[in-house]
DNA sequence: CTGTGTGTTGAT
DNA sequence: TCAACACACAGG
C-alpha cells in the first residue's frame, strides 16, 4: 500500500461499484472486550458503542488512528491525500500546516502560524515552491520534511557558518528571482474566451489579490503579467458597476487568442514573493480528475502549451518539465499532477493545441 | 498479527 | 472540503 499516495481509483468505484456491505459481513465485528468496562455495576455494554470510538483531533487535517497514533491528511479537487502517520497529533498537526502551506499557499488555514515575512519563513517558503507537491508529501510520510528543510538553509547560508559569497549570491538569485506564490486560478468560462475580451476575476479574489484605488475604479488600471516563457502581457483591470464585477479587458483576447484558451481551461496567477511584487500568468488545459503523482509516480501533462517541454526523470519515471530552471509554480510542481494511466485522456487530450476542442460548456 | 491508509459516507 | 468510521490488505 504503498504505490501511490493520492486516491485514485478514478474508474473503478465507477464502473465497477462494488455496492459496498458485503451483506454476509456476519464475520461479527471484534471481540469488544477491550474496553474494560467500567468496574462492574451495572454497566450494560453500552461499551460497545463508545469504547471504540476515536478521539478526534482538535486539530485541522488530522486523524486518529486505531492504534493511538495521529494520521494527517489534507484534500484537494475532492480526493484526500494521505499524510503520514504520526505519534503525536501535534506532529500530524504540522505536517497538515505544511501541506497546507504548499497545497495552498501562503495564507492557507493551518493549524499553528503560517508562514509570515520573516527571512526564516521566506526561506521555507522558497523550499515548498520549488518541490513539487508530491515531493513534500513525501517528506511528510517519511518524517524528512525538517531534516530536507535544514539542509537546504544550510546550501543557502542561513546560518551555516562557513559560507561565502557564493552561498550568498546564490541565496540572492533565489529569491530575487524565483519565489512565486500562488494567487488563484480560474477555469474559464465560454464567454471568458469569447468575443467579449474580457475575462472576470472572481470578486473574492479580485479583492484580496488585485485591490483597486478607491479613485481608479472607472478607468481600472494596467497590469503587467508575465506569462512561463518571459513575455509580458498588459491588461487593463477594472471593475465594472454595471455587473458588479472585476475584470480585465484591454490585452485580454490576445492572450486568449496566443494561447488558445478554451472554455475549462485553467488561468492561473501568482505573483513575486520578493519585494517586486512581479505578476504572473499561466494556464493550463482542463483538467478532468487530478491527482498527484504521488509517492513514486508523477504526471503526464496532457496539456500541449506552448512552452517547449523536455522530459525528465524522475523517481524513475518520466515527466515533463517546462525549461523553467527554476521551476516554481509554473512547471513541474503545480502545473502537473496527472497520472499516466489508461490514458483517460478523453477530453483533456485535444492535443492539437489549434484545432478542434471540446464543447466543456456544462461541466 | 499489527497498523496504515483507503473506501465511503454524511455533514459543512 | 473535511472528518468519522470500518476494514482490506501490506508488511513484518
Amino acid at each position: 500500500m504503498e504505490s501511490s499516495c493520492i486516491e485514485e481509483s478514478t474508474s473503478d468505484s465507477a464502473s465497477a461499484t462494488p455496492s459496498v456491505s458485503p451483506a454476509t459481513n456476519l464475520t461479527s465485528p471484534p471481540p469488544e472486550n477491550l474496553c474494560r468496562v467500567g468496574s462492574g455495576s451495572s454497566v450494560v455494554l453500552d461499551s460497545e458503542a463508545e469504547s471504540r470510538k476515536l478521539p478526534s483531533s482538535q486539530y485541522k487535517g488530522v486523524v486518529p488512528q486505531p492504534n493511538g497514533r495521529w494520521g494527517a491528511q489534507i484534500y484537494e479537487k475532492h480526493q484526500r491525500v494521505w499524510l503520514g502517520t504520526f505519534n503525536e497529533e501535534k506532529e500530524a498537526a504540522k505536517a497538515y500546516d505544511i501541506a497546507a502551506q504548499r497545497f495552498r499557499g501562503r495564507d492557507a488555514v493551518t493549524n499553528f502560524k503560517p508562514l509570515s515575512d520573516n527571512e526564516q519563513d521566506d526561506i521555507q517558503s522558497l523550499f515548498l515552491n520549488s518541490h513539487s507537491k508530491s515531493e513534500i508529501v513525501d517528506m511528510l510520510r517519511k518524517h524528512t520534511y525538517n531534516d530536507e528543510l535544514l539542509q537546504s538553509q544550510r546550501n543557502y547560508g542561513g546560518g551555516g557558518g562557513g559560507g561565502g559569497s557564493d552561498e550568498r549570491n546564490k541565496r540572492e538569485e533565489l529569491s530575487a528571482a524565483k519565489a512565486r506564490e500562488q494567487l488563484f486560478d480560474k477555469a474559464v468560462t465560454p464567454s471568458d474566451v469569447g468575443k467579449l475580451n474580457r475575462l472576470v476575476i472572481p470578486k473574492q479574489h479580485a479583492e484580496k489579490h488585485f485591490p483597486l484605488q478607491i479613485g481608479n475604479n472607472s478607468k481600472g488600471v494596467l497590469l503587467n503579467f508575465e506569462d512561463n516563457g518571459g513575455k509580458v502581457w498588459r491588461f487593463r483591470y477594472s471593475y465594472w458597476n454595471s455587473s458588479q464585477s472585476y475584470v480585465l479587458t484591454k490585452g485580454w483576447s490576445r492572450f486568449v487568442k496566443e494561447k488558445n484558451l478554451k472554455a475549462g481551461d485553467i488561468v492561473s496567477f501568482q505573483r513575486s514573493t520578493g519585494d517586486e511584487k512581479q505578476l504572473y500568468i499561466d494556464w493550463k488545459a482542463r483538467m478532468m480528475s487530478t491527482g498527484y503523482g504521488l509517492g513514486s509516480l508523477q504526471m503526464v501533462q496532457p496539456v500541449i502549451s506552448v512552452h517547449p517541454v523536455q522530459v525528465v526523470r524522475l523517481f524513475g519515471v518520466n515527466l515533463f518539465k517546462t525549461p523553467t530552471v527554476n521551476s516554481v509554480v509554473g512547471s513541474s510542481s503545480s502545473w502537473s499532477g496527472k497520472r499516466v494511466r489508461e490514458m483517460d485522456f478523453s477530453s483533456s487530450l485535444d492535443l492539437d493545441c489549434c484545432k478542434k476542442h471540446h464543447v466543456v460548456g456544462a461541466l
